[in-house]
DNA sequence: GTGAAGTTTCAAAAAGTACTGAACCAACAA
DNA sequence: TTGTTGGTTCAGTACTTTTTGAAACTTCAC
C-alpha cells in the first residue's frame, strides 16, 4: 500500500465510522483529513482534497469547531483561515459524548420526567408510571456516569480504567 | 397528561432517541411499545398501534430480535407469534454496545492494521504511520474496555461504577 | 469610495434511507 | 385439495438528509 492509498483508505473509513456516530460522512472525512495532516489546512485545501463544494466544506468545518473536534488557526500575515484537528483521541471521544449527552440523553430525561406525572388513576396507569420510573432511574445513572467520565482525564482512561474493571 | 398521551409521548421520544443510536425510528418505536406493554403483542397489534405496514413491522421486529432487544414468545395453541421486549435496560445497552462494536469498532481496527503496513519509505510515510499507530492504540484500548464492560453485570453498573470513578 | 479575497447562507437538486403493498411462501384445518 | 391465517420478501415510492452552487456578505488594501 502506498502513502496516498493509506490516506484515502483512512479518510473513507473514518467517514463511514462517523456516520454511525452522529457525525455526518463529510464532517468525519474532514476530521480524518485534518487528523493525518501535519500542517493546518485552509478551506480551499479541504475542498480540493475531498472534492466537495465550498458550502459543504464551510458548514461542516463550522460544525466540527462547534463540537470541539477542530480548531481555527490564524497565520500571521494571512487573511485566510486554517484548521487543525484535535489529535488527542480521548478529547475527541469526550467531546462527542458531551454533545450527544446534551442532544439525546438530557431531552429524554426531561420527557421521562413529564411522563411520570400522569394524573390518571387506575392500575394501568400505575403500572405504566412504574416502568417509566425504572427507565428514568437507569437513565439518570447513565447521565451521572457520563458526567464523571467527562471529568476524568485521558491518562486515567488509557491507564487505570481497564485494570480497575478487570 | 392522560395514560394514552403518556404512552404516545414515550413511543415518539424513544423513536427519536433510537434514530441517533443506529436503530431506526420504527425499530425503536416498536421496542418502546413492547417495553411499556405488560403482555406480549402480535405483529398485527404492533401494526395497528403504530400504524405501519405488515412488511415494515416484520422487518423491524426481525432486526430487534437480531439485536437481542426483543424475544419471540409462542403461546400454546396459538399459531401467531407474540413478542416481548427485553426490559432490563442494562441488557438493552449492553446488546447495543455489542452490535455496534462488531459493526463499527472491529472493522476500523482491521483497517488501521492494514494501513500501518505501508511499505513506502520516507519521512512523510513514517509520520503518517505514527499517527495511525496512535489511533490504533487508543482504539484497541477502547475495544478491551468495552469487552470488560460487556462482561460486567447490571448490578455492577448501577451500583459500584459511579462510586468507583468519583 | 472600489475591488479583491475570503466566508457564510440557503433554495434547489441529488443521494441515501425507510416504508408500503402486493405477491409469494408455509402451515394447518376442513 | 382448497381455503385461511400468518410470515417473508422486495420493487417501487415516499421521505429525510446531505450537497451543490450561486448570491450575499465581510474585511481589508488601495
Amino acid at each position: 500500500m502506498t502513502l496516498q492509498e493509506g490516506k484515502d483508505k483512512f479518510i473513507q473509513s473514518w467517514g463511514a465510522l462517523g456516520s454511525s456516530w452522529g457525525i455526518n460522512r463529510t464532517m468525519a472525512q474532514i476530521h480524518a483529513l485534518l487528523l493525518i495532516s501535519p500542517q493546518a489546512l485552509s478551506a480551499e485545501d479541504i475542498m480540493e482534497e475531498l472534492k466537495i463544494s465550498r458550502g459543504n466544506a464551510n458548514m461542516n468545518i463550522r460544525a466540527l469547531i462547534d463540537w470541539g473536534l477542530v480548531y481555527k488557526e490564524l497565520k500571521a500575515g494571512e487573511r485566510k483561515e486554517f484548521f487543525v484537528a484535535e489529535k488527542d483521541m480521548w478529547e475527541v471521544v469526550k467531546n462527542i459524548i458531551i454533545q450527544r449527552k446534551k442532544k439525546e440523553l438530557e431531552p429524554m430525561l426531561k420527557v421521562l420526567d413529564e411522563i411520570s406525572s400522569i394524573d390518571e388513576a387506575g392500575p394501568k396507569s400505575e403500572e405504566f408510571v412504574q416502568i417509566i420510573r425504572e427507565i428514568k432511574l437507569f437513565s439518570s445513572k447513565a447521565d451521572s456516569t457520563l458526567d464523571s467520565l467527562i471529568k476524568a482525564d485521558s491518562n486515567w482512561f488509557v491507564g487505570t480504567f481497564m485494570k480497575m474493571i478487570k
